[in-house]
DNA sequence: CAGTTATGAATGAACG
DNA sequence: CGTTCATTCATAACTG
């Protein structure tokens, strides 16, 4: 179906700390340990959807230990933030009582009002724009 | 012969736990490759927001490559055109490269504008009707 | 090497 | 329409 740049050959293995000095571009995203030890960070902070300066500062960073890309770091934080609420879902799969989860809405912490903003400023700038893959 | 909620390539299958196959209980919708493909040609075609009989039309051709709904075409142009459009948008968001000004002047070429207004709030009357009259 | 797990990537669905 | 959420697909990495 998608037919990406498949991994031809055999690429450098289990390279964790080593840059991607070789020409090695297919192949999805693997992070160093301290990149991700960087990103947990940045998350256990309270960062759950950063912005695109956001996002663009942090590949930076993190460009230093390793090959990285903007859309890498979107992902990232897309993909655990959707694993934590997964498994907290998993959790309260077991008490068949009234489901009363209450959501920890542990977003940020100024203190965002949810009030019925009818018509303000809406944060619609322009958050994640970066992602660039190829199509057919 | 058709119905099919799998993808009809790769089917790995991974561990999901549940999710039994009752009857022809599909989650969400799974398009079939002919069915991408033909979606994809009248996107590559020109076509970016099809009227509601233009979506019945097609959601009827492509019934015969599987299960859909029509609802399903209608989210998958609108997710496919914003899509293509955030690839565009800013490409090349990579930390060393020089930060190309995006002059992506996404203007409406169109003169047609009536009402924008207007023509939103039919389209969103259309989607509704699309959830609602859904049939076989 | 084959089967399993962890997780990056992709996308259908829906919200505001 | 742009953004966000939920689910799925694909594959690197792990295990035996």
């Amino acid at each position: 179906m998608s037919g990406f740049c498949m991994k031809s050959s055999g690429s450098s293995f289990h390279g964790k700390s080593g840059s991607s000095s070789t020409g090695t571009k297919c192949g999805r995203w693997n992070p160093t340990t301290e990149q991700v030890k960087l990103l947990t960070e940045l998350f256990r902070a309270g960062l759950r959807t950063p912005s695109t300066d956001q996002i663009q500062k942090i590949s930076n960073q993190l460009s230093f230990y390793g090959k990285i890309e903007s859309k890498n770091v979107f992902y990232w934080f897309q993909n655990h933030k959707a694993r934590e609420r997964q498994k907290r879902r998993k959790v309260s799969f077991d008490d068949d009582k009234d489901v009363i989860v209450h959501r920890d809405n542990s977003m940020n912490t100024s203190t965002q009002s949810k009030s019925k903003i009818t018509y303000s400023i809406y944060r619609r700038i322009s958050f994640i724009h970066l992602l660039s893959f190829e199509f057919p």
